[in-house]
DNA sequence: ATTGTTATCGAAAACGTTTTCGAAAGTACC
DNA sequence: GGTACTTTCGAAAACGTTTTCGATAACAAT
């Protein structure tokens, strides 16, 4: 079972491989005649055009490599979703590699990357990331790269994120005009920058809302898991059993906390109420439902591979590409955590 | 910024690009000291080997596809996690794609991945599908195939899937244990095999226990989703107010469930008891927390690439490689919606 | 008959690697 | 000095495609 090439076709057809390689991709310098013969010989003999042979040709494999931190994620995975289906609209495959939250993993999965020549890469930070060799390396190399959502700032890539700071703020707000006067805020881990954001949209509000900023009541997750929502939750109580309101970095650690008081029949939102980020779905069938920010992740995905495949063109036509950064709006969904 | 190959290394240094490709792949026949230049220049200049040429000549890219119904799914995600786990830790890199349950897509994307020229492929087929010319394509190319989950019986290639009647059985036998008379089950859709086996299996554990079947208690989901388990759990209790008892076909579904239950004050477990299946997160922080069946997602995951990783080896070795199926094991998870 | 144009084809180079096979030079032994 | 062996190297083919650049023939126009 050896596979078809232009060489069986051009021998059993009496021409010369070229003209049978023209043939199949409509070059106007062949007959109609041996077009239609090579078409038909292709087909019965079911070929396909040796991908390995046609990327060393063309330099260019049409798959692209996409990093995250956690495929087992609703948020990551949306991402996932919209950045597959996006690439495959436009002729493109996706690699998927996963950091693991780690620094080290992501080091040698760009590596990976950059070895496997990927047209482009996409990839969103880990939590561990405070080092950018490895990015600097994909701009070295003139790779396309696009960053969503856990981003360095400083790399001269194109970007795709929300409004992290403004998005915390509001999430704040409304806590403050449900009449929340002392809200506890739990923190994503000290690196990445959309975690810094939302810190910062949250002591924000405070200010403009005249409450005083007390860092006591800030909370830094390590892990964001569910686990440690609880244990916050516990934590928070017991130094500030007169808060009335927790702004949570992320869904996953909101539903710990909501279990946790759940569990010790503290009344949500009755007695604090809480709002989450990312709208995961879990947020909507839990009791209390959950207030969250929605954040389109299924678009982030979709722009991230648009933007990306902008980039591969201008550079394909030699073209200079000057990087762009999008902004997507995020939207405070009140539900029952926060009435 | 051109790339460096082995014929520049081989010009500067004055040696052949044979030499050179041996000095870099620790070939016997080539002297320390030109071995150290070679090494030396190749790590100063940063030469990767160009994989498109490797792939090429080796006639394999060390890269693998898969295709899932669904990405932002929590089972298919902890699949997708052990499956690129497993794969980085052998060298190999994961193409993914997503059939969206739609069989036509499936067939387009196997077509994709044949096309890429993919060392093996790993599938789990669409709820749509009920046909299998385009794996029956697979195995005529002799591709390595591994099927999981949800799989096409007769095809023969490697498969990694649980004991879904035994499975079911037992989780509707739990329900049993607990004192259910009236027992319904919201089963999956027609075609896919696993959710034929578990009603299979709920079917087996009523008779074993001298419960008569009838037909109008097993409801038939056509999307599998959040929603339709709310509908579901209306439509059963108006049907037939004494069903005590629900096997759900998976969490999702269960969690609809449970949700149009929560919001019209039927109470979980003391009216209706619940079971799902596949044991997603969401299950345990849920209220009531859901009794489910708890499904190795990840071990599948890593099992499939094991397998797909010894029919590539022997294949490569010029072995025949007869097709092994892996069962593994499940359990009942006991929690409040069935005590 | 000469020139110009068009239509159709193919030779050959190139992409960068891997591997086979033989050549050359050096060493050892009788 | 001849034979045998070891060490070290490189020429060349091969993987299958794409594309450039002529070449040839046919035909029309002068």
């Amino acid at each position: 079972m050896k596979e078809t090439t232009l060489k069986q076709i051009a021998e059993t057809l009496g021409i010369s491989i070229t003209t049978v390689s023209k043939a199949l991709k409509n070059y106007p310098d062949v007959s109609e005649k041996t077009k239609k013969s090579v078409l038909d010989l292709a087909n019965s003999l079911q070929y396909t055009p040796n991908s390995f042979a046609v990327n060393l040709r063309t330099k260019e494999s049409k798959t692209i490599g996409l990093i995250i931190p956690e495929v087992v994620h609703h948020f990551f995975s949306s991402v996932v979703n919209g950045i597959i289906a996006e690439a495959e609209k436009n002729g493109y495959l996706v690699i998927i590699l996963q950091s693991n939250e780690s620094l080290e993993l992501e080091k040698k999965q760009v590596e990976l990357l950059i070895n496997k020549r990927v047209d482009g890469i996409i990839l969103s930070l880990s939590n561990e990331s405070n080092d950018d060799f490895h990015l600097k390396e994909i701009i070295r190399r003139e790779i396309p790269l696009v960053q969503f959502d856990k981003i360095a700032k400083l790399i001269p890539s194109s970007k795709v994120i929300i409004n992290d700071q403004k998005a915390a703020f509001e999430a704040t707000e409304h806590l403050i005009q449900k009449g929340c006067k002392k809200i506890a805020h739990i923190r994503g881990p000290i690196n990445p920058q959309n975690a810094i954001d939302r810190f910062l949209g949250y002591k924000k509000a405070l200010e403009k809302n005249n409450i005083p900023f007390d860092s006591k009541l800030v909370y830094t997750c390590k892990n964001v898991t569910f686990e440690e929502g609880k244990e916050f939750a516990e934590q928070i109580i017991k130094d500030h059993p007169d808060v009335d309101g927790i702004f949570v970095i992320t869904d996953l650690v909101a539903v710990g906390v909501l279990a946790y008081f759940n569990e010790n029949n503290i009344k949500v939102p009755q007695q604090v109420k809480i709002i989450g980020f990312s709208n995961w779905f879990m947020s909507q069938v839990i009791t209390p439902k959950l207030s969250t920010v929605d954040q389109p992740s299924y678009e982030m995905g979709v722009q991230s591979f648009s933007l990306l495949l902008e980039e591969m063109n201008a550079n394909k036509e030699m073209k200079t590409f000057t990087p762009k950064t999008i902004e997507l709006t995020t939207t405070v969904i009140e539900r029952e955590s926060s009435i």
